[in-house]
DNA sequence: GTGTTGAGTATTTTT
DNA sequence: TACTCAACAC
């Protein structure tokens, strides 16, 4: 029997709410997630839904996860499909449906480094460098303008490029040429990205009745999680999934944790939904069970000074709580030091473990002062979204092998590992193939699987290339009947795969990567019933999170962005980097971005139970080249919620000091201090080449310094930028 | 054709 | 630091 006893009021009545639209308004930490499972529970064990006709989207594909296996507890091991994200969702109806809007369903679906490595093959055919634009920059204009509708070829003037983030004419005529050509190989090579994937869904169900109604008579019961963070074109696919007659729909959100504005999402949904769905129902959840007092009180005060938002204040039974630490630190290695020896403490008599404790942060590469520091003190961690486990060169390589044996004129892959392991196919032999195919317009693919024929120039390309034809023919015939755990291996054998592997860095690493991509492999399998490699290809495609199982049972401290962590929490909860130009950005472009930084920053703090620490430094940035100072959330928060930690004296190690003196001095400008410090003997001072060293003599502007074999001792011009004094 | 080295540069957020 | 790319040696 399904508990309803652990609801409190309000979660229990939008659990238990009628049919018709819904909106529930939950608060961070209100019990958001527990109301929407208990939800789809309630819908199968008291309202007779059927279990394969409910449709539940979730932000993550983590989230999805955790969401099935919720409800698969909470009613007798019920299995419900369609869980997943936006994303996930759209590309299992195009799989189904795509040959609609006149395109094959045996479509692959590419990440952001195959849109890169797509757009940098254009940029060499196309004689451009990155000097004339970045492929990253471009790959930014490209989805702008697919996913806004602009028609880049009637943009003339260069104030309208400018909204672009294009500045010359001679970019604006690059990145028409560039968009061009990439929208044309996707078509071409039957690949979707990661916008096609909505905009597809969107057009098919939007032009084709019958699609449509086929979908809306497929799902009785429609549910989001997160409907802030939804965008205009989602919303719009949304409307067009529902049963326009019965409007089940129940969407979960908080206006004040909208932050992916910048994806297309807008505080504004919550009206345009109760516009759309006039007979809705609202409930709102504001009794949050998840943090303290104190912490609260930092959150509702730091949000209260968005103007744009209805008011909400967040309430507790919980009690007062820890104080909330803001610690300011002379540099980043101090922030740093800090924060290790807080989490030394904590864990020191067992009160908290590794996992409880999550540092947070606006920016990835802010994550690479503290992962020093957690290294220095041998305390595990764990970087969220870092390197994604699908995105790993050696998965990639071993994916790209599987996709060509399903689609041998798949040429993203072919490309990718025709030389991988190197096999004599270099450049020279690309480029008189790619000009073969430009010649007599043909595809890459097909170009290079017609190297046997008699004009072939230079013919002693010929043998390597033959070779590798015939490999993948072998393969192919070799795993025709082979699981595709087993067809792996089979590739990884045929091709050495692991002697190759051990040329390379971090080796061991990756062999590991590798049994746990095969062991993920075999989980698949069982799970679904299948030894398709096409359907397990796109399991895989939207599947971005590095595996959950492993980083789970792991006693460790994760790292994460802030974006990462929406939906989590942690007991323990630092946040770094609370500086102005970090956080808030200095990447805010209009005029109301502050409030979504803010919102950011809300966020992050309203993950935390126990105790949260707002950390900054007042040191160099390597981003602005000045002095930085304490964010103006700091302020917003207000001085008496916080309690204020000193920076201390910290004795400096060599290990430390190398790294921090190569780290910090750097960002001066002029090869000499503008104003001379003033040493005197026995300063500890960092060389950005010799290392640590001690002052040993001072005549006039020159220093002796006394460095560590084999260096020795070195006369230095005192106010040499390569020179910083450490406090000692 | 492959592999190494040194110079130059970079930093929002993600499905 | 970390990553990319052009230039050069083998």
């Amino acid at each position: 029997m399904l508990e309803l006893t652990k609801l409190n009021h309000h979660q229990l009545e939008a659990v238990t709410a009628p049919e018709g639209p819904i909106l529930v308004v939950a608060g961070a930490g209100t019990g958001k997630t527990r109301v929407l499972t208990t939800r789809i529970a309630y819908l199968i064990d008291h309202m007779g839904y059927d279990n394969n006709k409910i449709l539940a989207i979730t932000f993550t594909n983590k989230a999805a996860n955790e969401m099935r296996t919720r409800v698969f507890n909470m009613v007798n091991n019920v299995y419900v499909p369609w869980i997943g994200t936006y994303h996930a969702t759209c590309l299992k109806i195009l799989k189904e449906d795509i040959q609609y809007i006149g395109r094959k369903n045996n479509f692959s679906v590419i990440d952001d480094e195959d849109q890169l490595s797509i757009l940098r093959d254009i940029y060499k055919r196309g004689g451009l460098t990155q000097k004339d634009m970045k492929p990253k920059k471009a790959l930014e204009v490209i989805e702008k303008v697919k996913m806004n509708d602009i028609q880049l070829n009637a943009i003339n003037s260069l104030d309208k490029a400018k909204e672009l983030g294009i500045y010359k004419f001679d970019e604006l005529k690059n990145v028409k040429y560039v968009n061009q050509m990439y929208n044309q190989r996707l078509l071409s090579a039957n690949l979707l990205d990661f916008n096609d994937l909505l905009l597809l869904a969107y057009k098919l169900l939007s032009e084709h009745g019958e699609v449509r109604k086929k979908w809306q008579t497929m799902f009785d019961y429609i549910l989001v999680d997160e409907f802030q963070d939804t965008n205009e074109l989602q919303f719009n696919i949304l409307n067009l999934l529902i049963n326009q007659e019965k409007k089940n729909v129940f969407v979960v959100g908080d206006p004040d944790q909208t932050i992916y504005t910048w994806r297309g999402a807008y505080p504004n949904i919550f009206k345009d939904y109760l516009v759309e769905y006039k007979q809705t129902k609202t409930y709102v959840l504001d009794l949050n069970y998840r943090s303290s007092q104190n912490i609260l009180k930092v959150a509702n005060s730091l949000i209260s000074h968005n103007s744009d938002r209805i008011d909400k204040v967040l309430v507790t039974d919980n009690g007062e709580g820890n104080n909330v630490v803001f610690y300011k630190g002379d540099s980043d290695y101090h922030e740093s030091n800090f924060i290790t020896k807080q989490i030394v403490s904590l864990t020191k008599n067992k009160s908290y473990d590794y996992k409880d404790i999550v540092i947070l942060y606006r920016a990835k590469y802010l994550s690479r002062s503290v992962e020093q520091e957690l290294i220095n003190n041998n305390i595990p961690y764990y970087v969220f979204g870092a390197v994604r486990f699908y995105q790993r060169r050696e998965i990639k390589d071993l994916v790209a092998y599987l996709k060509l044996l399903t689609n041998p004129t798949d040429e993203l892959s072919l490309k990718r590992v025709l030389n991988v392991p190197t096999r004599g196919i270099g450049n020279t032999t690309m480029d008189n193939i790619t000009k073969y195919a430009n010649d007599n317009h043909i595809s890459f693919a097909e170009a290079f699987y017609l190297t046997n024929r008699s004009d072939f120039d230079p013919p002693w390309q010929k043998p390597a290339i033959i070779q590798f034809i015939k490999l993948i023919d072998s393969l192919i015939s070799l795993t025709k009947d082979k699981t595709i755990a087993e067809s792996v291996q089979l590739i990884i054998k045929a091709i050495n795969y692991e002697d190759h592997i051990k040329s390379l860095e971090l080796a061991e690493e990756r062999l590991e990567n590798i049994d746990e991509f095969i062991k993920s492999i075999t989980e698949f399998e069982t799970k679904h019933n299948t030894h398709s490699v096409e359907e397990f290809l796109h399991e895989i495609s939207l599947y971005t999170d590095s595996d959950d199982n492993t980083i789970k049972n792991k006693d460790a401290v994760s790292l994460m962005t802030i974006h990462y962590a929406k939906g989590t929490e942690a007991k323990v909860v630092f946040i770094i980097g609370m500086n102005e130009g970090i956080f808030p950005s200095i990447k805010m472009n209009r005029e109301n971005d502050i409030e979504e930084e803010r919102r950011i920053a809300y966020v992050g703090i309203t993950r935390s139970m126990e105790k949260l620490y707002l950390t900054c430094n007042v040191g160099f940035s390597p981003i602005s080249t000045s002095t930085l100072t304490v964010s103006r959330f700091i302020k917003d928060v207000g001085h008496k919620n916080l309690r204020e930690e000193i920076s201390e004296m910290i004795p400096i190690s060599d290990a430390d000091l190398s790294w921090y003196s190569s780290k910090e001095i750097k960002t001066f400008e002029d090869n000499y201090n503008e104003t001379v410090i003033e040493f005197k003997v026995g300063d500890t001072i960092a060389h950005t080449i010799f290392g640590s060293g001690v002052v040993i003599s001072i005549n006039g502007d020159m220093l002796d310094v006394a460095f560590k074999a084999p260096f020795g001792v070195k006369s230095l011009i005192k106010n040499h930028k390569a020179i910083k004094r450490l406090k000692n």
